[in-house]
DNA sequence: AGGGTGGCCTTGATCGATCCAATGACACCA
DNA sequence: TGGTGTCATTGGATCGATCAAGGCCACCCT
C-alpha cells in the first residue's frame, strides 16, 4: 500500500480531560444507601422499595451515571459483545452482502443489549483472531459468516467449546451418515430462492431457461443450482446444454453467456450471484439484444449493482434483516442455556424483480 | 420489517462448557514465580533476566494464557476498543464508501492493538450511542465518520472531552473567522479529485465538461464542484450552463444529464457521485450514445458499481487504506498525549479509469 | 411471649489484572 | 565485616462492579 503524502496543518494545545466519571460509591452515597442498593436498583429495581428506588435513580440522573463496563465484565465475566470476523476488503457482492448483514446484525444487537466487535483476521491461520479473543473473554460470543466449505472456524470453535452461531449451514453435517451440527445456525435457502426465480421465469412464458453457476466443488453453488433444475423439471422441462459453470467473475458470465446463447439458445438465465448476471448483461449489450424485452436475466445477492444497471436486474434478495434477527435470537439462547443448541434455522429469499425480466 | 417465518429443525443437547481460563496466579505458580513477574514478562520483558523470562514464557504457552481482557481494562482504565457508528442501512454508494473505510479501520486497528466496537445510531438522538459508551468507559475512542454539515456529535464529544478523530474535515471550523477545530481529522480532498477527472477529460481533447452535483447547501457537493470549476478556468474554458445541482439518485442524475446535453451540449460529464453518473449513463443508453465512445462520464467513490457497469465507469477513488491508517495514528497520538490535538491531515484521492472515458 | 417469616438493605469477599512500595539477592568496594 | 547501589522479585492494595451472607425490622402465628 503506497502512503498518500498528506498535507497537514499546525498542531495546537487542547482543552484539560475529563474529571473521572462517577462509581456506584458516588452514587450510594449521594443516595444515602449502600453499594448493592445502587447496584440492584440497576440490575433488580423490584428488590427496592419504590421510594428508596426513586432516591437511587435520582442520584444516578444527576451525577450522570453509568455502570463501569470493565468493572461489570470482570465481576459477571461477560462482555457484551459479540465477535465478528471480516475477512479482507475484497470487493466483491459477496462482500456488500456481508456488510448489508453487518448493518443488520449491529442494529439487532443493540436492541438485545449487546455490542459488535469486529476483528480482522490475520493473514495467516484463520482461527487466531478468534482464539486471542476468546482466551482473553473479551467477546461473549461469535458470529461466523463464512462457514461454505470445510472452513475450520467452525470445528475449531466446536472443540474449544466457544459460544457461536453460524450465519450459513453446516454443510457436512448435513450430509447423511454424519452427526448433526453441534451449533445453532441459520441460513438462507438459497434453492428455494433460484426456484423462485425460475418459476417467475416460467411464468413470463419462458421455457427455455439456462443456469449459469459456480464450479461443482461449490456447495451453496450446487445448492443454487437445484432450485432451477427442481423449477424446470417441475414443469417437465429438460435442463440438458442450458447449464454452465464457471468462476464468479463478470467475464466469465459474460463467456458462459455467449456460449449458452450461441447453442442452447436460451432465453433466459438464471445466475448464481448478480456478478455472473452482470457478465450475461455484458453479452447481452455486445450482441445488441434488450435485457428484459429480449432475452431475461435474473441475478442473486440484490446488490448495489442489479438496483441501480439499466434497465434494474431482477435478483433474489436475502432476508439479512431475518437473517440477524434470528442469528442474535439463537445467541441468546445459547448464552443463556449453554447446555442446549438450538435447532438451525432456514430461512426463504424473495426474488426482487426489475427491468431483466 | 416483515419476519421470514423460519424452517426449524430440532434441538439437542450440547457438550460440556469450556473450563475457566488460566489466569496470571496459575501462570505464576506454574513458572515457580509471582504474580508481578508473570505481568512484568508480559508487559515489560526487559526487567526480567532472560532466564525467568524463558520460564514464564513457556508457562504461559503451556497453559494458554491470555491475560483477561476485563481485569486488564479495568486496573488500566482502558478497552483497546474504538467505537465508530454506523449508520441505518441505507443502499447507496456512499454507505459502501463507508464500508471499505470499516474494513480498512479494522484491518490498521488491529495492528495498532485496537478492535472496532460498531454500535448503532439510536433512531432519535445521535448521541445517546456516543453518551453510554463514553459513560461506561468502553471504548477509549471513537471514529467520527458523518462529519458533513453541521452535525452535533462532533461539538458534543468536544464539550465532552472526548478523545475521537474526525473523517471528514471540520467544516465550520475551517471557515475563516472561527476557530480552528479542537480535534484531529483526516479529510480526502474531493475538489483535487474532481480536478484529476477533468482534468483527464481535458487531456482526452474534451472542452465541453459538465458538472452534476448536489444541492448547493452541501459542504462536500461545493467542494467537489470547485475542482471542476478549478479545471475548467485553468484552462480558459466557461462553466456557465454547464453545470446542475440536483437530489443524489440516479433518477436525478438522468435527467440532469439529459437536460444538458439538450442545453448546453457536453461531450463529457463529472460527477458528484457514482449514482449521479449512473444515471447519466442511462442517459447515455436512452440516446444510443456510447459512455466514452460518444460522450464521456467520470464519476466519484469508485464504488462497486463502476468497476462493473459496461463499458466500466471511471470514477475519483478515495484512499481510504490510507484514511484509515491516518486516522488510528491519531488516534494514538491522541491517546499518548491527550493534551495535544495533532494537525488536520488532507489526502488526495487517485483516479480509477475505465472505459466510460 | 417467643419464634418464624419475609421484605429491605448492608457488609465483606471476590473477579483478575496492574500499580506501588518494599524486600531480597548479589556484586562491588571501602 | 559492613555499607551501598543495582536489579529482580514480592506482597499488599486497588480498579468498580456483583455475589453471598447476614442484619434489622415489622408483622403474623400458635
Amino acid at each position: 500500500m503506497s502512503r498518500n503524502e498528506p498535507v497537514v496543518g499546525r498542531a495546537y494545545p487542547r482543552l484539560p480531560m475529563p474529571v473521572t466519571p462517577p462509581t456506584l460509591a458516588d452514587v450510594a452515597e449521594r443516595a444515602g444507601v449502600s453499594r448493592q442498593t445502587v447496584s440492584n436498583a440497576i440490575n433488580n429495581p423490584d428488590l427496592l422499595r419504590p421510594d428508596t428506588l426513586a432516591r437511587v435513580q435520582e442520584a444516578i440522573a444527576v451525577l450522570g451515571y453509568s455502570p463501569n463496563r470493565a468493572a461489570r465484565n470482570l465481576r459477571t465475566r461477560t462482555s457484551q459483545l459479540i465477535g465478528m470476523r471480516i475477512g479482507p476488503a475484497q470487493e466483491g457482492t459477496a462482500n456488500a452482502t456481508m456488510d448489508r448483514f453487518v448493518h443488520s446484525l449491529v442494529e439487532t444487537s443493540r436492541e438485545a443489549g449487546y455490542h459488535v466487535l469486529l476483528f480482522a483476521g490475520d493473514g495467516g491461520d484463520p482461527v487466531v483472531g478468534y482464539d486471542a479473543l476468546l482466551r482473553s473473554t473479551a467477546v461473549d460470543a461469535f458470529v461466523v459468516t463464512d462457514t461454505y466449505l470445510g472452513n475450520p472456524q467452525a470445528a475449531w470453535l466446536e472443540e474449544r467449546r466457544a459460544p457461536f452461531v453460524a450465519f450459513g449451514r453446516p454443510w457436512d453435517a448435513l450430509r447423511p451418515g454424519t452427526d448433526q451440527a453441534r451449533h445453532p445456525w441459520v441460513d438462507v435457502d438459497g434453492a428455494a430462492g433460484t426456484e423462485l426465480a425460475t418459476a417467475h421465469l416460467l411464468e413470463k412464458g419462458h421455457d427455455r431457461i439456462a443456469w449459469i453457476g459456480w464450479r461443482k466443488d461449490s456447495r451453496i453453488g450446487e445448492d443454487r443450482r437445484s432450485g432451477w433444475t427442481r423449477a424446470m423439471h417441475g414443469r417437465g422441462l429438460a435442463t440438458t446444454g442450458l447449464a454452465s459453470r464457471v468462476e464468479d467473475t463478470i467475464a466469465s458470465g459474460r463467456e458462459a453467456s455467449a456460449h449458452l446463447l450461441g447453442s442452447a439458445r436460451p432465453s433466459a438465465f438464471v445466475c448464481a450471484s448478480d456478478t455472473l448476471a452482470m457478465g450475461v448483461l455484458h453479452t447481452l449489450g455486445d450482441r445488441g439484444l434488450r435485457p428484459g424485452a429480449d432475452v431475461a436475466v435474473v441475478g442473486f445477492d440484490d446488490s448495489q449493482v442489479a438496483q441501480v444497471v439499466p434497465p434494474g436486474l431482477t435478483s433474489v434478495r436475502q432476508p439479512l434483516e431475518d437473517v440477524a434477527v434470528h442469528v442474535v435470537s439463537a445467541l441468546e439462547g445459547l448464552l443463556a442455556h449453554p447446555a442446549v443448541v438450538g435447532p438451525g434455522v432456514m430461512l426463504t429469499p424473495t426474488l426482487a424483480v426489475r427491468g431483466s425480466s
